[in-house]
DNA sequence: TACGTGAGGATTGTTGACAATCCTAGTAAA
DNA sequence: TTTACTAGGATTGTCAACAATCCTCACGTA
């Protein structure tokens, strides 16, 4: 009957720009370093600059956006411990995700990870090679979901993003399709068998398998890649 | 001799309103729910209201304030649920830098945090009533900070101030002084033991012992509160 | 060649004004 | 008494113009 009204408590101006430049981020069309010219964008958006302003404002905070006073906005490059950065900071709150459903409504968890998992295993059979990464990163997005905090949520949210820019900088040659598949399966089975510490293990052992596979050197188990205070360097190549 | 010379690199405009804004919603100048009016904000500021809104923009995407189009911006008010969620959250963040701190520079760590831990005693010793609690949360950022990862400290920073936010909201009585001197001390005698298993061990058992000294039905093991739907409760009381 | 200097243009930072929406009384009718 | 309606004022959303800074590049000098 309603054909869900739109205008009804429509969302700020700030908010659907944030949006998009964060998918932009995502799929690369802003990459790593890249500066954000105000007057382009908005023309692009077709609004003045100042609601763009307030929404580059929003990605600075989430910390995908340096300001250099002066000088214009830029979206972060990501330097050798970015990487694992990122992943141990992924595998903290998933690792929190897992726990709190373990603990809450475990049965409609279990449901959205299957559906998410059926996706990827769809996504698996096509041709477009990005499809199974951003259907795997949709399950760990679901995972995050499912445990119902507002929290923890929004910070996954920036650190998938941040995934998506590594992965994209690292051309990451996709091994073992068949392998997340299975871990991923593994991990709903602990689930619907309610063993807890299965789970955290599975997922433990899923993260590190991941960063192992894109940063070989890295480990989240044995710390911190050295810190290599060079100069401007960032992980491309 | 260079008297730190201050406009080079000057943060930006909105950067420093944010901050100050966050210092008033953190000590409570800025309650749960408080309108955000931005013609008298940017008068105190003595900057236009363009800025102004930039600076509340990033607080909006740290989820300390909530956005009402054409309405206004709020601080957000603290349900019931949000006790155990900002706990959990910072839980498992706290979590991943003491792991970071057992892989990596444990001395350092060791050193930066027997200074708060000092702090924390000094801060019991004093009449004010709110120095030991700061001087508590010092300590957890400390230990945050002292894992060298950017993320996590970005987290982090946001719980701690909803941290206070509870805090102010539920009227801490306060009790068990010594108890998380004791706590925070064994925490680092095992650091120094090399112990990451017992670190993580007391560090869980800490968080759940605040949670429940906090929200006495609350715990962190036995999972979330039943969801209270009802329609506009906080949580003071 | 290497380096300092200084227009000129382009970009960012800030402001005040205008448009759109919301809130609040006050009035009138059922 | 309650409800509906309507100015009027106040607040937010948006914009275009101005000020300040930065970048580029040509020019001149050692």
């Amino acid at each position: 009957m309603l054909p869900d009204i739109e205008p009804v408590n429509r969302e700020s101006t700030a908010a659907i720009i944030a949006r998009q430049l964060r998918e932009a981020i995502m799929t690369g069309a802003l990459p790593p370093g890249a500066q954000l010219g105000e007057a382009e964008l908005a023309a692009r958006f077709q609004v003045s600059r100042g609601p763009l302003r307030e929404a580059m404002q929003r990605l600075v905070s989430e910390g995908l956006l340096r300001s250099e006073r002066h000088r214009g906005l830029f979206v972060i490059d990501l330097e050798p411990g970015d990487v694992y950065d990122v992943y141990a900071a992924r595998a903290a709150i998933e690792r929190a995700a897992a726990i709190r459903i373990m603990r809450g409504d475990t049965e409609r968890a279990v449901t959205e990870l299957t559906e998410a998992l059926d996706a990827m295993v769809v996504a698996a059979g096509e041709s477009d090679q990005n499809a199974l990464p951003e259907a795997d990163l949709r399950f760990h997005e679901a995972l995050v979901e499912a445990s119902g905090s507002r929290r923890l949520v929004r910070m996954a949210r920036t650190l998938l993003i941040e995934t998506r820019m590594c992965l994209a900088a690292l051309q990451r040659t996709d091994p073992g399709t068949e392998d997340r598949v299975a871990e991923h399966t593994a991990i709903i089975e602990a689930m619907k068998a309610g063993d807890e510490r299965r789970v955290l293990e599975l997922l433990d052992a899923h993260m590190e398998d991941a960063i192992t596979r894109l940063a070989p050197g890295s480990s989240l188990h044995s710390g911190p890649p050295p810190s290599v205070p060079a100069d401007g360097v960032d992980i491309a190549g």
